[in-house]
DNA sequence: GCAAGGTC
């Protein structure tokens, strides 16, 4: 390696961080020749630089030790891609990148190269691992600049144990330049991503709605991050897991026996039934034939283990569920011991301890504790028996050990309550996962009454062992009486309770780290930055019990994507990037194919995601107001490609929506290409169903050019009929009249009128009004106006065109709607806004969030009823539960609201909810057959059974929660069912068609 | 002004 003794060279050790500068450099200066160690300052004044001696390989060396602050480099744009409209957010897949020292770290580079400049070698003690790696090959760019005859090694330790480093430092290594490339890799792809869907989504969202959560929302920033969105995902499926959830009634037989020895309770084998008259004619079973049998009698012992041996996550996760504290604020109090030397490096994977730690050195240094020192001399007494070697949990990130303490305190006077807490969680953890299980004895015990099985099981703790010292986790325990084999006793309670299905919790902190810890996302230095990004942008909150819930801007943004069809809210493409990164560094694929490969999908997927940005529009307007600001104003496409665009012959033409809510049909190219608008008149008058409109414009034939001349006549005939007349001129300048005739209908509840059906009639040559009106009916010859029908195509062949800027809107009928008011000739702004927010609104309830669950149910179309309980619209949904497949309910989308409806109560307008099917608790028949069983008899004198009729003793009622009845009997649930039947009555009013049938 | 990853 180095030639024999001689001279001494020089050499400079660059660490990742300060504290391990000096802990190595601490090492290795215990040594006879090291002539002590010498501190002195370098640039920075956080990255001292550490002298002494050291031979490596027989060749003596003078060691000048400092460290870097982790990535002395970050990746950027070059300087004319920086500013956001620089450019398109598009051309960020491809526009140069730089790797730069930034101005902060100038200081550690400057003392590098002086460094450098001094030695012969360089020995680069980064962390043994990817990144480390990486900011090796950074520390090489900065030092071979200054000094291109570096000879340079890589120590590759994995812990800072004296011998370890010792023999690192006699067998150094090259760098592995295929581990650099695999972060490069990495780090372009998240900034490239980042930055364009960040740009992108911001700069079309942020000033189209009004952001009621910020006063600041000129400044919100819309961010997109491969590792932020995904987290965002989880919290927002679970959301929507638990919106759609459809409670069920179920039924319990349980059963209690009360001896001297105290009382066992008796679950029903079969668990719980979803048909209540099974589950009655089973209890009566029973109840007709009270006598237990004791079936089995079981007994053993159980163990129950101590932890593995704790990573990052783990600690998070306890921190957590014991102390209710951040994540964040978890790592960084554990940071700060770390700093004073108390607990090893607190961000590792690795769960298992290496062979060669000192378990018993770290175990011994606890004795003198005041409250755990005692446990630590037990364990260290071999008669005790209570040391275990610790099972590790099977990760290992080859660069540290488990967090364990590293000196003992009993605490120390600067430290907070969360100091005490982590230092004492670490502590105890690391004394349990060195300790024998717990061992308990387990009795179960079956019983068989009328032919049903139920069992009871009790627990007798026999050795608490590593219980003692972890008092985070317990280990339930319950005496049940003594039963033998075939004894037979009268049970003191049978009852048949009901209970009802709940939806699963929220997810907590440690529900978040776990899914984010499976699916890869983030590492565990930064998982707690992610789910605090989560918060900071306004994507979700925490709640007081530390659970997670998104925000309408978090549901919005995964709401949108998730519309397009695309998956960039799930964990897949940091799974699939993560898979690629390893495939680099293995070498078995090289870094320009993986980035190429990679920006070139993820171009197409940003393309493909900016021609379908309505979606996100829609999913926004669900829940936020539009804003009157300017950059919202750009027209978004719908929608499939109508035509090549006959004007700039490049791009396609495709209907659009406007920010006012309006349609139009646009070129795709404009404003980049300068070609103009056209706009279809009587696309901008109304508000069509999108539907309707896509189903137009299907009809590629339809020629765009199109010259409109004036308003349209008969402003009322529209108001009366929904009939309109618009004049054109066709191309040999002859007037030709087109009228359009509408037939309305509303919504049930949001009262805005959307066209349900469309007829033309054209009639040549200038007409009067009452031309018009009389010739809707004679002349009527109903055909779409999209092209298809080709008589009327050829009779109206509309021509010219028509540009954004100079055609003049057509104005509208009065008194159609509240707002039309507000209507002006500007296209800006639409007479129609509150239909569109009302179909916006139709648009998130009829949307399919339960179907992104398995167990959801699927969405149903448009149909809605506003909630009994708070009134925002209940969408119409089908169960797909075994019990009700295929059966139709509202549920209410409100957070916290749990109103639910099946829609066969629902629609029977209110009078008395169909029995025959139901199984609601409001079902008569069910209620008969509660009845029944209020005859059963044959029971002893000193014991009371509850009958499963009349007043139950345990179940609850599923619409308040009251123990005190059942759903049936619940004052609550008629008084909400009252309500919704009312509304529905208005709803059918408004239902009736505006326009006379006759007429059409 | 944007990502995620180091670390102070």
């Amino acid at each position: 390696m180095a030639g024999g003794g001689g001279r001494p060279l020089r050499a400079l050790n660059v660490a990742e961080k300060p504290s391990v500068a000096k802990a190595v450099s601490g090492i290795l200066s215990r040594n006879p020749s090291s002539a002590g160690l010498r501190v002195r300052e370098g640039r920075s004044r956080y990255n001292k630089i550490f002298e002494f001696n050291y031979a490596i390989q027989n060749q003596q060396f003078h060691m000048a030790f400092t460290s870097v602050t982790g990535h002395l480099m970050e990746v950027e744009f070059e300087d004319r891609y920086r500013k956001w409209h620089s450019c398109d957010p598009v051309d960020l897949y491809h526009a140069p990148v730089k790797k730069h020292v930034p101005h902060d770290k100038s200081d550690i580079e400057k003392t590098l190269e002086e460094e450098a400049r001094k030695s012969q070698w360089l020995i680069l003690w980064l962390d043994c691992d990817r990144e480390g790696e990486n900011i090796a090959f950074e520390v090489v760019e900065v030092c071979t600049r200054a000094n291109r005859n570096l000879n340079i090694w890589r120590a590759r330790f994995s812990a800072l144990i004296d011998r370890e480093i010792h023999y690192i430092a006699q067998h150094l290594i090259r760098p592995n330049q295929l581990f650099a490339d695999a972060v490069d890799v990495r780090q372009e792809i998240d900034l490239r991503i980042g930055a364009s869907f960040t740009r992108f989504q911001t700069m079309l969202l942020r000033d189209a709605f009004v952001l009621d959560f910020t006063t600041d929302d000129k400044n919100v920033i819309l961010s997109y991050g491969p590792c932020q969105f995904p987290t965002l995902g989880f919290v927002v499926e679970r959301f929507w897991e638990i919106q759609s959830h459809e409670p069920e009634e179920f039924w319990t037989i349980n059963c209690t026996h009360n001896s001297e020895e105290g009382t066992a309770t008796f679950n029903w084998m079969r668990g719980h039934l979803f048909d209540y008259t099974c589950a009655t004619i089973l209890y009566e079973m029973c109840v007709q034939e009270p006598i237990a049998t004791v079936t089995n009698v079981r007994q053993q012992e159980k163990p129950k283990y101590p932890p593995h041996p704790l990573s990052t996550i783990e600690l998070e996760k306890r921190a957590s569920r014991y102390f209710r504290m951040s994540s964040e604020q978890t790592m960084k109090v554990a940071e700060d011991l770390y700093q004073a030397g108390f607990i090893s490096y607190p961000r590792t994977e690795t769960d298992c301890f290496s062979e060669r730690t000192d378990l018993h050195i770290i175990v011994q240094d606890q004795q003198a504790h005041p409250i755990w020192g005692s446990y630590a001399q037990r364990l260290l007494d071999p008669e005790a028996g209570l040391w275990r070697n610790p099972s590790g949990g099977g990760h290992d990130d080859k660069a540290h050990p488990p967090i364990h303490p590293t000196k003992f305190s009993s605490g120390e006077s600067g430290w907070s309550q969360d100091h005490h807490k982590v230092y004492e969680l670490v502590v105890r953890h690391f004394l349990a996962c060195v300790s024998q299980p717990a061992i308990g004895a387990e009795t179960t015990v079956e019983i068989d009454i009328a032919g049903e099985q139920f069992s009871a099981s009790g627990r007798v703790i026999i050795a608490k062992n590593y219980l003692d010292v972890y008092r985070f986790e317990t280990w339930g325990g319950s005496v049940i009486p003594t039963y033998t084999y075939g004894q037979q006793f009268t049970p003191t309670t049978l009852t048949l309770d009901s209970g009802v299905t709940r939806p699963p919790p929220l997810l907590s902190e440690a529900d978040l780290l776990s899914c984010m810890d499976k699916a890869g996302i983030g590492t565990d230095a930064t998982m707690h930055d992610h789910i605090k990004k989560l918060l900071d942008r306004y994507y979700a909150t925490k709640d007081s019990s530390m659970r997670f819930s998104p925000t309408k801007l978090g549901e919005a943004l995964v709401m949108g994507y998730d519309d397009m069809g695309y998956e960039l809210w799930k964990p897949y493409l940091r799974a699939a990037m993560e898979g690629d990164m390893k495939a680099v560094s293995m070498g078995t694929k090289r870094k320009a194919e993986v980035l190429e490969a990679c920006l070139q999908q993820m171009k197409a997927c940003f393309v493909d995601a900016r021609l379908n940005k309505g979606k996100l529009f829609e999913a926004m307007a669900v829940f936020f107001e539009r804003s009157n600001r300017s950059n919202g104003n750009e027209p978004y496409a719908i929608g499939d490609v109508v035509r090549r665009c006959g004007l700039c012959q490049e791009s396609d033409m495709v209907l659009r929506r406007k920010p006012d809510g309006n349609f139009m049909v646009g070129c795709l190219g404009y404003p980049q290409t300068d070609v103009d608008v056209v706009f279809y008149p009587w696309l901008d008058a109304i508000l069509f169903s999108k539907k309707k409109v896509e189903e137009l414009l299907r009809c590629s034939s339809l020629p765009l050019e199109q010259k409109y001349l004036g308003k349209e006549m008969s402003k009322r005939v529209w108001s009366l009929f929904g009939t309109f007349a618009i004049p054109f001129s066709n191309s040999n300048g002859k007037i030709l009249i087109v009228i359009v005739q509408l037939r309305f209908s509303s919504t049930i509840w949001l009262f805005s009128r959307v066209i349900v059906d469309l007829n033309v009639v054209w009639l040549p040559g200038s007409v009067s009004e009452a031309a018009v009106t009389s010739n809707i009916c004679s002349t009527c010859s109903p055909g779409c106006i999209g092209g298809c029908d080709n008589i009327l195509r050829q009779l109206v062949e509309i021509c010219g065109t028509g540009s954004h800027n100079n055609s003049s809107m057509p104005g509208r009928g009065q008194g159609h709607t509240p707002s039309s008011s507000a209507q002006s000739n500007s296209r800006s702004q639409g007479a129609w806004q509150t239909a569109h927010s009302s179909s916006s609104y139709t648009s998130h309830s009829s949307r399919g969030r339960s179907a992104q669950t398995q167990d959801a149910a699927a969405e149903d179309g448009e149909s809605s009823i506003p909630c009994a309980s708070c009134g925002a619209p209940c969408n119409l949904r089908t169960a797909n539960t075994p019990a009700n497949r295929g059966r139709k309910f509202y549920s209410c989308q409100a957070q916290g609201c749990n109103f639910f409806i099946w829609e066969d109560n629902a629609n029977t307008g209110g009078t008395v909810p169909r029995g025959s099917t139901s199984r609601s608790a409001s079902n008569s028949s069910r209620r008969g057959g509660r009845g029944r069983s209020n005859q059963s008899r044959g029971r002893a004198n000193d014991v009371a059974f509850v009958s499963a009729t009349g007043e139950p003793i345990s179940g609850r009622c599923f619409v308040c929660g009251d123990p005190s009845h059942f759903a049936n009997a619940c004052p609550n649930r008629g008084r909400s069912r009252d309500l919704t039947m009312g509304r529905l009555l208005i709803s059918i009013m408004f239902m009736c068609p505006v326009t006379a049938p006759s007429i059409l």
